[in-house]
RNA sequence: GCCCCCGUCGUCUAGCGGCCUAGGACGCCGGCCUCUCACGCCGGUAGCGUGGGUUCGAAUCCCAUCGGGGGUACCA
């Protein structure tokens, strides 16, 4: 073991002792059962759905008990860093609603909540386990570790850094010395407690999802601070997980089950620092189909996999909210979204097998969602959205306010059972865009392929537009309206409806259907629309006779 | 290689030894409604990974096997 002079010279002078954290950072006051989480973004310039899945569950358990939910950054692998990728996670975070209690912006007394910037406290935990001999300084280069991983491999025996393999393990205090007077660079290693090859040592745990957990116990001496030749001095996710989660007297821990291997080294991390062990929640990540298997929702192959996808496609934050916490606990996809949103999600409930993410189903609940709103709200809604994604919407919304409340009106304010035509925002265009004559491309003449396409004579097209239009009222009563078509369709001689007409195709131009869908492309450009009537009240007069009239020319 | 986690319709799931000839939701298919498309309503399709046990009885318990996922980094 290397003299208490020899470790203190590796660090500041003034560096505190761990007392000193202790004291700054006191137990929290809160009430029984009280959950204090929290969630680590990685500034790497890609805001994870992921993330919202977990951050979700941490605001959730945090709020629900009169605790805390934290966001603190995990900044410790520079070489991932990126420029304003902080920013990126602020407003994607925002845009699903998921405020921190405490974070970079609210201080809640336990910060820095930034690990970069935390150096000082982990270096005095460092200083402190290398002083018990808990800790050592490890010069092994690159090549060193890549021989002892090969002949272990050729070997069969577990990888790794550990016990006889460990060559700075028990080296002795002369070598080191003449290291550090070489001035060479090494990390710092835990010196794992146990050998469990020799004593069999198992590792138990109770997940707060998954129940009683076991697996071998850590042998590895892994990295806790890494390289000395770097500025400020970092430690791995392992040790800043021990130091931060204890002094932010966090007592929840919930992560991706990827961890679950690494809560043997994490224990006895806790233990070695004397800290009180924490309860971990590790979740079942989303998952994406990719041929026969499944595999983990990738930020290189899958868009959907980025908040960004659905910010820029306008789901509404609340539907994929309602969907994120239906997968994470299936009870809350069972009730309606706006219970779903405050009921409590229970870890015990909590899958374990991992989703694949189904956009068709997050459609659904999307659809369904925008039904329940108001005319003026989609229009609120369809405005921001537009404000970012599509300028030229905004202009003409701004414009036509009140065309847009009609149009969104039309099936929708007061009736029974509202369309579910829009599932994002950004499909507000094709399906309302016909309404605003900015955004209407109008129909050309019978030859028009919209029109030609119904099969109907150019020549009959044209009678009927301007028959049409020659003797349009605009009426408030619906069937009363479509009277108007029913009788420029009769004069025209077309059957009285399809089934009349498929008996005996020669004797008539087409049906009442396709006289209307004359007039329905007319008025919408498409074949497909909400009902005439209702748009003709939205159009207004002018507008459906102009229309109407480009086809008659 | 070693260690760990997981496995019910296409998808999300209910199910904790008899209430299961396995229930719901989404999807899909068909029908009704109808001037089109939606909506809505009605109906249908489809699953316990496999093989052995235990038991009067197994989706549920045990073992094995297969499949999938993760870890084994100075990434998180």
């Amino acid at each position: 073991m290397l003299d208490r002079a020899v470790i203190d010279a590796l660090f500041p002078a003034d560096l505190p002792e761990p007392e000193h954290w202790e004291q700054q950072y006191p137990a929290r006051q809160l009430p029984d059962g009280a959950l204090v989480t929290r969630f680590g973004p990685s500034p790497t310039g890609f805001v994870h759905i992921g993330g919202i899945y977990v951050a979700t569950i941490d605001q959730d358990l945090a709020r629900r008990t009169g605790g805390r939910y934290l966001v603190r950054v995990e900044d410790t692998d520079q070489s991932r860093e990126v420029e304003g990728a902080l920013d990126q996670f602020e407003r994607g975070f925002r845009y699903f609603g998921l405020a921190a209690d405490e974070d970079l912006q609210h201080d809640g007394g336990y910060g820095p909540y930034q690990q970069s910037a935390r150096e000082r406290i982990y270096l005095t935990y460092v200083r402190h386990l290398l002083r018990q001999g808990k800790a050592y300084l490890d010069f092994a280069t690159k090549e060193e570790l890549a021989a002892i991983t090969q002949r272990q491999q050729a070997t069969k025996l577990p990888t790794g850094y550990y016990g006889s393999w460990a060559i700075w393990r028990d080296a002795d205090p002369a070598d080191v010395q003449a290291k550090l007077d070489a001035g060479a660079p090494y990390v710092v290693r835990f010196r794992a407690p146990v050998d469990p090859a020799a004593t069999g040592a198992r590792a138990r745990f109770t997940d707060a999802i998954r129940g009683p957990l076991e697996a071998e116990a850590n042998r590895n001496d892994v990295v806790i601070l890494k390289s000395s030749e770097q500025s400020p001095r970092l430690p791995t996710y392992h040790f800043a997980h021990a130091v931060d989660d204890h002094l932010m007297r966090i007592n929840l821990v919930v992560r991706g089950d990827e961890w679950i291997s690494s809560v043997p080294v994490h224990q006895q991390l806790f233990d070695a620092l004397g800290f009180e062990p924490i309860t971990y929640a590790h979740i079942a990540p989303l998952m994406k189909q990719d041929g026969g298997s499944k595999r983990k929702l990738s930020k290189r192959k899958d868009p959907e996999a980025s908040v960004d996808f659905y910010i820029e496609a306008g789901y509404p934050a609340e539907a994929v909210l309602y969907y994120l916490r239906g997968l994470a606990n299936g009870r809350l996809a069972e009730m309606p979204l706006a219970q779903a949103l405050t009921e409590p999600i229970n870890l015990d409930e909590c899958g374990v097998a991992g989703p694949l993410v189904d956009l068709v189903k997050l459609d659904d609940i999307a659809a369904d969602h925008i039904a329940t709103l108001s005319g003026a709200e989609i229009l609120a809604a369809v405005r921001t959205w537009a404000e970012r994604f599509d300028r030229e919407l905004l202009t003409v919304l701004d414009a036509e306010p009140d065309l847009a409340l009609r149009a969104l009106a039309v099936e929708r304010d007061g009736a029974e059972n509202p369309r579910k035509d829009l599932k994002k925002w950004s499909e507000f265009r094709a399906v309302y865009g016909f309404f605003f004559p900015q955004l209407h491309a109008s129909v050309t003449g019978p030859e028009d392929e919209r029109i030609a396409a119904l099969g109907v004579d150019p020549a009959v097209v044209q009678a009927v537009a301007r028959d049409f239009a020659d003797h349009y009222r605009q009426l408030d009563d619906g069937q009363e309206w479509f009277e108007q078509i029913r009788e420029v369709a009769a004069k025209h001689g077309f059957a009285r409806n399809a089934k009349e007409y498929k008996k005996n195709p020669e004797a008539y131009p087409g049906s009442i259907r396709e006289a209307s869908q004359i007039i329905r492309i007319a008025l919408t450009g498409s074949t497909r629309s909400p009902d005439l009537h209702a748009i003709s009240q939205a159009l207004g007069r002018d507008e459906v006779l102009s229309r109407i009239t480009e086809l008659s020319k």
